[in-house]
DNA sequence: CTCCAAATTGCATACGTTTGCAAAAGTTGT
DNA sequence: ACAACTTTTGCAAACGTATGCAATTTGGAG
């Protein structure tokens, strides 16, 4: 019972018209007479006709396929985003096709290389890194791309990110106020300009305060390194009393660890995270976080592909936008 | 500095054969010289040369891209399903369409229509029902689909899931074995054939037993209805000494709430899941639970689904997965 | 060297759409 | 009713590839 694929064709034949006539009035842009247009839906209605994107995407070029590229998908933030992500694009008559690239050059370079022959229209990444090489090759291809969470520095790419660097001297600034002076970093990636922000805006916000980190650890976004940092600064000598970790990814791990050393948190060792993820509200670990607004980094994503996809010339911007410090247990707003 | 477009033409041209030839060259079961197929690679590796996929998916109609359609990512076995999925089928050479829609008729109506618009080879849900009506426009498209930890009574899908039945049973002997005998269960969503046989296995496992459950809810697969449910539950005149809950994602709502009620999880009430998601292993919930053995699930379903792109004739098949039950400290051996 | 089968190649067409162009049909003003 | 427009319509040529068919080349075997 294989329904044989009804073209514009057959469409045009049954409403006694040509087949151009029956794509103008699927075009938006085309002009059409009320006439025809009436006698073309019935017909492709009664044949359950519709367009084949894929043949008008060969002759205009535009697939209306945004690729959206991501590393892994363990952090709770990068499934949340990419539903949401999705769920704005399909609105606007986006489909999407998800690659999920190991974060490395040579396989991002092949995800990006498969994008750019299914002649997508645009690019989102996320949790990974651009060479500029590939940059370069995007951008000769006319083909637009924004950073989810991730700024480039210097690459002329669009970026959305929350305002790290403001977010990390909020947490300076409220470790300081409730009262902490032994207070330790554990990292995002160095690698990554959003992990080196954070980081730069607590430095800096402690030594507004006067306050110096008494340990300083690179987390690389990973479970066991952080845990493993985490043993190490609360195994020290004068361990600290609060810890700041790169994203609550990384946090939860540190909790974790803390617990199964003994240590009460939010009593013995104040923990901070960043990005309120939903498990970070879970009573199980109930975490202190820089907020990073998941939705409006959405819709600003997302406006600036659309804006950019409508007008190559337009150009690049970096969107920062700014969150707040959600306190909970694991970290009060005094000892 | 707009690199324009090579096409086969071109490395024809340059490599002084036919178009056929380059096209030859490039399709996996042609035939061409050893000659000839120097030449042309040669000449399309200078041009930077790669098959336009949407211009051989119009010709061949297989365009290598499978949907995957997805409710909800809140739950962390779906984002890790996904990636493997993803990264399955990208290394057999073929892409993802990924859909995230409302878990509504219409939401997957309108998904799979478009999915169908795109010429996908095949489809894969996830957390998702199909309607027995959308069921059969595939399968009069020849298109097949292959059903990711749901079953679907009578519908003649192909489907994948865990032995739950089986997994429900173990549950209920190890309940018994660890001498309780007030238990209860937190269900998962009745319309889904994966919690009714969760539940079905459970109860008959308690019933050879001789045990009866104290007490049934369902928990719709949602963290706020688990929660009321382990409230109502624990607050009863006499409360269960250990609860089976449907998924792990809303168990780990079940024992959050029973923390916030004051009880201490695995000595005052035992608690058990179901999937052994990252999560369940993390020492802020260390949840016995039956693991889902994802990679073997995923594994299948790609061969599966492959299998009946190659030959759409093969009937479908219904692939159950055992797995075993994972002891942790939410619910110990013995009470 | 000859002949035959097998392998390779080019030609031309098809896939299902969009779109420039020119012809046809409406619309308006006088 | 006629001219000067504007809108609608059909024709035909793309888009970049795969593939049946017939012609050509190749490789041996005798």
């Amino acid at each position: 019972m294989l329904e044989a694929k009804v073209t514009s064709q057959d469409v045009a034949r049954l409403a006694g018209v040509s087949q151009s006539a029956v794509s103008r009035v699927f075009t938006p842009g085309a002009s059409a007479s009320k006439a025809t247009i009436a006698k073309v839906r019935a017909a492709a209605e009664q044949l359950g006709y519709r367009p084949n994107p894929l043949a008008r995407a060969m002759i205009t070029g535009k697939s209306r396929i945004i690729g959206l590229v991501v590393a892994y998908l363990d952090n709770q933030f990068y499934p949340a985003a990419l539903e949401r992500l999705s769920n704005a694009l399909q609105d606007k008559g986006y489909h999407i096709l998800v690659f999920t690239a190991a974060n490395s050059q040579d396989g991002i370079e092949r995800v990006i290389n498969d994008l750019m022959d299914y002649q997508v229209d645009g690019i989102i990444t996320a949790s990974v890194a651009m060479s500029s090489d590939l940059t370069a090759r995007c951008a000769g291809a006319g083909i637009p791309v924004v950073l989810f969470n991730r700024g480039q520095p210097g690459a002329g790419l669009s970026s959305v990110t929350s305002a790290n660097v403001e977010g990390g001297r909020k947490v300076a600034r409220f470790l300081v106020g409730a009262g902490h002076s032994q207070i330790a970093h554990i990292a995002g990636w160095q690698g990554a300009l959003t992990g080196r922000d954070r980081q730069r805006g607590f430095v800096e916000g402690l030594a507004d305060l006067g306050v110096e980190a008494c340990g300083l650890i690179d987390g690389m976004y990973d479970r066991d390194t952080a845990a493993a940092a985490a043993r190490v600064l609360l195994d020290g000598a004068a361990p600290p009393t609060a810890i700041f970790v790169g994203n609550d990814h990384m946090a939860f791990a540190v909790i974790d660890q803390a617990r199964a050393m003994g240590r009460v948190v939010g009593r013995d060792v104040a923990i901070v995270g960043y990005d309120d993820v939903p498990l970070a509200a879970w009573g199980a670990y109930d975490l202190t976080t820089v907020r990073q607004p998941l939705n409006r980094m959405v819709e600003a994503t997302v406006e600036t592909l659309l804006a950019q996809i409508a007008d190559p010339a337009r150009a690049s911007q970096q969107i920062e936008i700014d969150g707040p410090l959600v306190v909970r247990t694991s970290a009060r707003g005094e000892i």
